[in-house]
DNA sequence: ACCTGAACACCGTTCAAGT
DNA sequence: ACCTGAACACCGTTCAAGT
């Protein structure tokens, strides 16, 4: 009876949700998500396209994974930049990190802020952000703390987005105003708290 | 011999580029760029998809044109909000300006920051932030004024995408979060100037 | 249970033909 | 000179059929 299932066994799973969303992961941060096709991605895993329908519903919620997936990563590096330090130098390593995480991957950055995309992405899109708020709640306390916050994940996204999108075109160092500008919303910062 | 040529005319143009630019770009604050089709585009205007081709070079060129035309209006938009006015003054008025500009249209907003579109629009997404840049000038002087300017369209890109894309989840004002955010940045321009 | 080829609707784009 | 229908390649997606 048994070796008679087994005999009837269904086809061998090829690939794995894992598999897909590295697999477009790979592919966006070489070509940018408009260039991505879904029999691209099937080809990459060893499978057709219609077959990603068995584990997506669409090419957005694999979109979606690929997004969540990448917000845990950037999750872990804005708190590896910050912890153990004082205030103000966490606030300034991790707004170095955020930046570096969004220069070296410009088309992932770009998912990430995608705003069609929101729907497995929006708790981690929160989450995403948790460590910028405390390092920010240390340095200006908790009364200041959401507006302060908001203030700097703008500048970091706005800045970040500029520069990968070649938006700082009168020449200068863009390292420079990078320092300059956190340099100055810290001491803003600082200097509102103790108003 | 002339009316001879008058009765070969060609066919009489059922409309223009101005016309084509401004049904695009209503389409586009309507229903966002995603969703613009040419042959939605082409029947705004009363012609067929194929006869846009005689004036634009492609889809991307069209929109090239629309966020041209775009950013022109933008321009105009934050030169009157600042003209006039102490620096100061001008600075608050101008990210107030911007910020109404991008959350009054958020389509448009989103359409004039694709980085794809750059061709047409290099030049003009440089004017666009001149009068950015004269009320920062007029703030901080000449030395720092590159790097101030930086740090405040990124802020202002940055806070205007966010809260457009809906990223501001925690509750709390928005409008409190931005008046704050201008007033640290304005304290912190203002001290690394004296600085 | 997972995989596949064939097919569908839709899109940007091209082109020969019309006036 | 401008407009058009027909057609092309490509895409996301569906589905009946295979194991």
């Amino acid at each position: 009876m048994q070796l008679c299932v087994l005999s009837m066994s269904p086809a061998i799973a090829k690939t794995s949700e894992k598999d897909i969303v590295a697999a477009a992961r790979r592919m966006i941060r070489a070509l940018g998500v408009d260039a991505l096709t879904l029999r691209d991605v099937a080809e990459a895993v060893g499978i057709r396209a219609p077959s990603l329908y068995k584990r997506f519903d669409s090419k957005s919620a694999l979109l979606q994974a690929v997004k969540a997936d990448v917000l845990t990563r950037f999750e872990t590096a804005l708190r590896q930049a910050g912890t153990g330090q004082p205030p103000a130098l966490a606030f300034t390593r991790m707004a170095a990190a955020y930046r570096e995480f969004g220069t070296r991957r410009p088309e992932i950055y770009r998912l990430i802020h995608r705003p069609e995309l929101k729907a497995e992405g929006l708790e981690a899109e929160r989450a995403s952000l948790v460590p910028a708020f405390e390092i920010i709640t240390a340095l200006v306390g908790p009364a200041h703390a959401l507006a302060a916050a908001r203030c700097t994940t703008s500048f970091l996204h706005g800045f970040v987005s500029m520069e990968i999108d070649g938006n700082f075109q009168q020449g200068g160092s863009t390292d420079e105003a990078f320092t300059f500008s956190v340099y100055v919303i810290l001491q803003g910062l600082v200097n509102s708290a103790s108003a």
